[in-house]
DNA sequence: TCTGGGGTCCTAGGACCC
DNA sequence: TCTGGGGTCCTAGGACCC
């Protein structure tokens, strides 16, 4: 299996607060030295490079997302948005009823991705072990930088400095012996302060926090755990290892572990991704099969775009479509020979949608594709002419719409789907098959 | 409160093979 | 002939995270 996606339990390896679990317990004999991990953490994210943008907007309560009569949820929202009781994973609707004088963008990822690359260009000048959580959250190992710095709490603060001034944006820093205990702290220092767990302080930090801060107790769990009456971390300690797996698998396993303070994960290195993918959600269901093919060989295009721009093939390739009533089901195939191109990937993708979709015909709300098992390069043997000329094509179109816009130029197969769009003076090209009824 | 987009990981069942 | 057990691959779906 691959690796857990949270602690390992960890043999020997973890400081941990006072209630170790004996199968948890680290060997008397040798003690490795506590870590000191890191966990950064940008403040409303999206949000505040927005009020960079536009410095009107300032002291604003500011919805990033999309607009009020979208569907769609916010992704992020600014500190004045939040006293309103708008939460990021709100739907739009619902941010406008709660606060109608708010302000809705529906943001620009490139730029967010720029202030991202220059926040994490700043972390690596402090340790070369930089873990990259998301755009905008990241883990640092200084352990093996001990030596560096004479104290480390200055150097953490030096960091936070330095990454305010220069994005200009505020940071909440946390930092523990271990992963998750670090991104707890950075919880309790939100918003842009800086919380260091202090050793042996880990029992009663832990015991009092709600039981959905800790990272893998979701929506669905927390109602479990409601049931059972468990409200703290601290409640959670009153329930066995052997409970928790019955009731969550191996992810109740990590409960156990980590509602203890228990972590041994070290930092996920960065590699090759294990898929990618594009979807859309349309402003209103739509059931027109050519309709659905042609915006298919859009998300398609898109796709490809990316597979090029990482230097990756497929051996998956994933349909996916949500019903008018938001059941979603997927159809994925498996292919012999890794792809990349649209010529080649579109028409899997229309076999595997015709395949899905036969049976309801509901309308969809939403269709997506995905490549997934993913690889840099492939295989010499499988070279073939017509791939090599419909990679030519894919990297031409790319340059042309790198400059001109994605709409600027379509392929002779989203001619022939009826694929169509429209020049709108904020926006650029844009889909319509996606907005039909706009 | 009609519910995004882009990811990761886990689980379960069936096919297939020995 | 009336019946196995384990391992692995593949597919589909779901929980969770930001």
């Amino acid at each position: 299996m691959g690796t857990p996606r949270r602690s390992a339990p960890c043999p020997a390896g973890e400081s941990a607060p006072g209630k170790i679990p004996e199968d948890a317990r680290p060997s008397r004999l040798r003690l490795p030295p506590r870590r000191a991990i890191v966990h950064v953490d940008i403040d409303a994210f999206f949000a505040s490079v927005e009020v960079l943008l536009d410095p009107t907007l300032k002291g604003k309560p500011v919805i990033v997302g999309g607009l009020p009569h979208e569907r769609g949820v916010a992704s992020t929202c600014s500190y004045e948005a939040r006293t309103y009781g708008v939460r990021s994973g709100m739907p739009l609707r619902r941010c406008r009823q709660l606060c109608p004088g708010g302000v809705f963008v529906r943001g620009n990822h490139r730029v967010y991705q720029a202030f991202s690359e220059k926040f994490f260009r700043i972390l690596r000048d402090y340790t070369p072990d930089v873990e990259e959580a998301s755009l905008d959250e990241a883990y640092l190992d200084l352990t093996r930088c001990r030596r560096l710095y004479p104290s480390l709490g200055a150097a953490v603060r030096d960091m936070k400095v330095r990454v305010e001034r220069e994005t200009g944006l505020t940071v909440s820093v946390g930092a523990a012996s271990n992963k998750v205990l670090a991104k707890l702290a950075t919880r309790k220092a939100k918003p842009g302060g800086l919380f260091e767990l202090a050793p042996g302080a880990e029992e009663e930090f832990l015991r009092g926090l709600p039981i959905d801060a800790l990272p893998g107790i979701g929506p669905k769990a927390q109602v479990v755990l409601r049931l059972l009456n468990l409200r703290t971390i601290g409640d959670l300690w009153g329930l066995s290892r052997a409970t928790l797996h019955s009731l969550f698998g191996a992810g109740g396993d990590e409960i156990y572990l980590q509602s203890r303070g228990v972590d041994g994960r070290a930092l996920a290195a960065a590699g090759v991704p294990k898929s990618v993918s594009r979807e859309t959600t349309f402003l209103e269901d739509l059931w027109d099969e050519r309709l659905l093919l042609a915006h298919l060989a859009y998300l398609c295009d898109r796709l490809t775009l990316a597979l090029r721009r990482e230097g990756l093939y497929a051996h998956v390739i994933e349909v996916k479509a949500r019903y008018a009533d938001f059941r979603t089901e997927a159809r994925r195939r498996l292919v012999l020979s890794p792809l990349r191109e649209t010529g080649r990937i579109f028409p899997i993708v229309r076999d595997l949608f015709r395949e899905l979709w036969s049976g309801s015909r509901l309308a969809l709300r939403l269709v997506g594709v995905k490549a997934a098992d993913l690889a840099r390069s492939r295989p010499l043997s499988l070279f073939e002419p017509s791939a090599e000329r419909e990679e030519r094509l894919g990297r031409a179109l790319d340059e042309v719409r790198a400059k001109y816009g994605f709409g600027s130029v379509l392929t002779v197969r989203e001619r022939m789907l009826g694929v169509l769009y429209g020049f709108e003076a904020d926006r650029g090209f844009v889909l319509k098959t996606a907005s039909l009824t706009k």
